[in-house]
DNA sequence: GGCCGTACATGACATCCGTCATGCCGGGCC
DNA sequence: GGCCCGGCATGACGGATGTCATGTACGGCC
């Protein structure tokens, strides 16, 4: 028997979830979390084979549990499951040592037959989304470049972002003009919308 | 036998969805579709008692599609599922004649449950979802505005908004301002952040 | 030691944005 | 018919935003 993590925020989902993966006759949901940061103590607690972890969580992202998972236990399967497509969330969690990367709106088929071939060794990404994260680059923005960025979203004002992040306004402007042009975008609100498509944010 | 149509954009969870109800023996989910604008069709097609909808999917949301159910099939119960547990959304929803709304991040127990209430004619939401929904009063905005402010989100300049929306930049800008003052933001993006949080988008 | 990238800052400038006053038109409503 | 509301528009004003030039400081790298 595969004995699985599984780690989702949203009840009914990770529920729902574990009814699927309960109907494969080589599968058994072992722990289910709901955070990011109970990941690797159920882990350790329950001796699983595979961890399928939800990328947005509170507590920590599923890549970021994916980076402890990956330094603590190094023999656990990794395979990360995102609503969102975003080339950046892919290359995110190969770099912290994934096996798999599947999205939500993939038949449901796709993730038993994932969970299988990671235990056999195997990698399992979209090719389409291995092809859209190598094609735009990695990560163009600077640590300070996206913390503004990830301020700036929400709409408060330079004034404000100053008195938050501890700088002063002008420097404020400085990083979200730089940031504005590699992004190629207009205006802050248009290089949100763009660092979060590409999952940079 | 309960007859169940499930209408979900995201094939994983929506397939899980189903897997779950099919643990239960008075339930049989007996039509899948992944669009809004495809389920009064399959409603018809299967003779179903109750229709679970999500409400973020593409062609028409899960609000619109309760609406034409509502309107086209009276007796049909409807059951409105949503991620955002927004006071907005519920108050749309039963507008629209849903006989229960329910939060993603429930128990997978409640969902069933529901589906049982809604036939036996009781309607089903969560208190504290009401409560809130109460509270903060109806949509303040006027349809121009809300238009003017979804067509704002991606960061359009004024100048683009009036040629999109073929109004002068004038315009424009009196719509956002009065959306601005109206929820009470300092900007445009706060605007569009608050208006997305009620769901009055 | 020199070079480079990043973090941080200032000041000047042009443009964009948000507000306000004001006006016109059409549709409900009493 | 008068009143109010919503849609549409203009012009003027001040403040916010985005760009650019310029500078200092620190750390890594060859």
């Amino acid at each position: 028997m595969i004995r699985v993590l599984l780690a989702e925020d949203q009840a009914m989902v990770r529920e729902a979830l574990a009814a699927l993966l309960g109907l494969e006759p080589d599968l058994e949901v072992v722990a289910q979390v709901a955070r990011g940061d109970e990941v690797l103590a159920a882990a350790r607690a329950h001796d699983v084979d595979v961890a399928l972890l939800d990328i947005e969580m509170p507590g920590a992202t599923g890549i970021e549990a994916a980076a402890v998972l990956h330094r603590e236990l190094p023999d656990l399967k990794l395979v990360v499951l995102t609503t969102f497509g975003r080339p950046g969330y892919l290359r995110g969690a190969m770099e912290s040592g994934a096996d798999a990367f599947l999205v939500k709106d993939a038949p449901a088929a796709r993730l038993a037959e994932a969970i299988r071939r990671v235990l056999a060794g195997e990698r399992v990404i979209d090719p389409a989304l291995a092809a859209a994260a190598l094609a735009e680059g990695a990560n163009p923005l600077t640590d300070r470049e996206r913390e503004v960025l990830r301020a700036a979203a929400d709409g408060s004002t330079n004034a404000d972002l100053a008195a938050t992040l501890h700088l002063s306004p002008g420097t404020v402007r400085n990083y979200l003009s730089t940031a504005i042009q590699k992004l190629a975008a207009r205006n802050r609100t248009e290089a949100v919308r763009i660092a979060r498509d590409k999952g940079w944010l």
